[in-house]
Parts: structure tokens; C-alpha cells; sequence
DNA sequence: TAGGCCATCTGGTCCT
DNA sequence: AGGACCAGATGGCCTA
């Protein structure tokens, strides 16, 4: 994955300019969107190469916010936990928690805080998830983490950009470039072995 | 066993 | 003031 690295400093202002032309409404929307991504309920729907059919293997990605809430650690965040508290019915346990906060307000705050944290890396790693399934894998290919998911967008994107500008059929614009390596616009030598091998798994109809 | 990847906690900074 | 965002630290899990 790391041959997949290219020089995107050069390409930058450009890239930016094609990204610009989208609606930065729908940009933010695609945010919020992916706050409240249920992979579930994409299941199939989105990458076709993906060979785990857009499903997570992260079971608690599928954890509403609510449900964080309820399963987050009460206990104070730095504390000792009091191991009976877990064996405790709910009633009595957030009481003595409260009673337990009320005396602390800045571990409670500071608990308060971890949890927004945690809800806030779950709305990441659920884009994340997303966009995994919208870049292409090998069927046998193991998940990917997420800085590769992050460099291998990146080439597809621009590899998409420049079959659309080349005009070209998307088919042969991929077996040219298995063919003969792939060369940007400014001829910066883009390794995408990886990407176009990927793609040539594609059916392209 | 070392290294990669990840989740979580934490304190700092910025913004509303 | 409180929340969002960020980066560093830490520890667990997995794989070569």
C-alpha cells in the first residue's frame, strides 16, 4: 500500500478546484449523514468489490448513540473501579454513582467528556467504514486499516478524475494503465499498481 | 517477540 | 462555560 503514495502537493490546487465545483451543503450534509451511519442498513448497497459485503466487522458500529450511553463505563474516569458496582442492580448503582459524581465535578465532567470523545471517534470510524466500501478490494482482501483506506481513496479518486477528463472507456482507460504503469497530467509517476489491479476485478458493464 | 493497528483516556486549544 | 477537535500516551490484540 505504501507504493500508492504519490506527490499530492503538486496536484492540490488542482484537486481542490475539481472538488470545489461540489455543493458544500452537500459535503456537511455527507458529514451528518455519517454521524448516524447504520452500516446495516447499507448492507449491499454500496461497493460492489467489497468482499465483505459492506458489512462491519466491528460489531459496535452499529451502536446508536444511545446505546453507547447506556453501555459507557459509569465509574469516574481515573478512579478505581469499585468492582461492585458492577454486580449491583442499575437503581442502586447510578445512585451511588451520583452520589459519587456530585462529589467530584470535575471527574464528571472529565467522564462526561470521554464519553462525547467516544461517540465523536465512532462517528469517524463509521465514515470510515463507508468509505471502505466505496473503494475497490480484492475479494480475499483483508480489511483495510485506516490509513490505507485514506491513500487508497485518494489514488481512486484521482484515477476516476482522469478517465473522465481522458474521455476514455473506463475498461480500456484501466488495462492501459496495468499495461503500461500510470502517469499523471504532470507526469509525477503514480504507482497504483494496487489500485488498477483492483480495479481490473471490476465487471465493467 | 516485535511491529502494526486500534480504542480509550487525557489535557490543551479553539470556537460558539 | 461547555462542546468539538486534536494529538500524545498507553495498553490490548493480532500477525509475521
Amino acid at each position: 500500500m505504501e507504493d500508492m503514495l504519490f506527490d499530492f502537493d503538486q496536484d492540490a490546487a488542482a484537486d481542490f478546484a475539481f472538488w470545489g465545483q461540489m455543493d458544500p451543503n452537500f459535503q456537511f450534509q455527507s458529514q451528518l449523514d455519517s454521524l448516524l451511519f447504520d452500516c446495516g442498513t447499507v448492507v449491499g448497497q454500496l461497493s460492489p468489490w467489497s468482499s465483505f459485503g459492506c458489512q462491519s466487522v466491528f460489531p459496535d458500529a452499529q451502536l446508536t448513540f444511545t446505546d453507547l450511553d447506556s453501555q459507557s463505563p459509569q465509574p469516574e474516569a481515573g478512579a478505581e473501579v469499585d468492582s461492585s458496582l458492577l454486580d449491583e442492580p442499575q437503581e442502586i448503582n447510578t445512585h451511588r454513582q451520583r452520589r459519587l459524581a456530585s462529589h467530584h465535578p470535575y471527574k464528571v465532567q472529565r467522564h462526561a467528556a470521554n464519553i462525547r470523545e467516544r461517540k465523536r471517534m465512532l462517528s469517524i470510524n463509521s465514515a470510515f467504514e463507508e468509505l471502505r466500501c466505496h473503494v475497490p478490494t480484492f475479494p480475499y482482501e483483508k480489511r483495510l486499516s485506516k490509513i490505507d483506506t485514506l491513500r487508497l481513496a485518494i489514488a481512486y479518486i484521482a484515477l476516476l478524475r482522469e478517465i473522465l477528463i481522458s474521455g476514455c472507456d473506463p475498461k480500456s482507460y484501466v488495462d492501459e494503465c496495468m499495461k503500461n504503469g500510470y502517469k499523471n497530467q504532470t507526469n509525477a509517476i503514480w504507482n497504483t499498481s494496487d489500485l488498477t489491479a483492483r480495479l481490473s476485478w471490476i465487471k465493467w458493464d
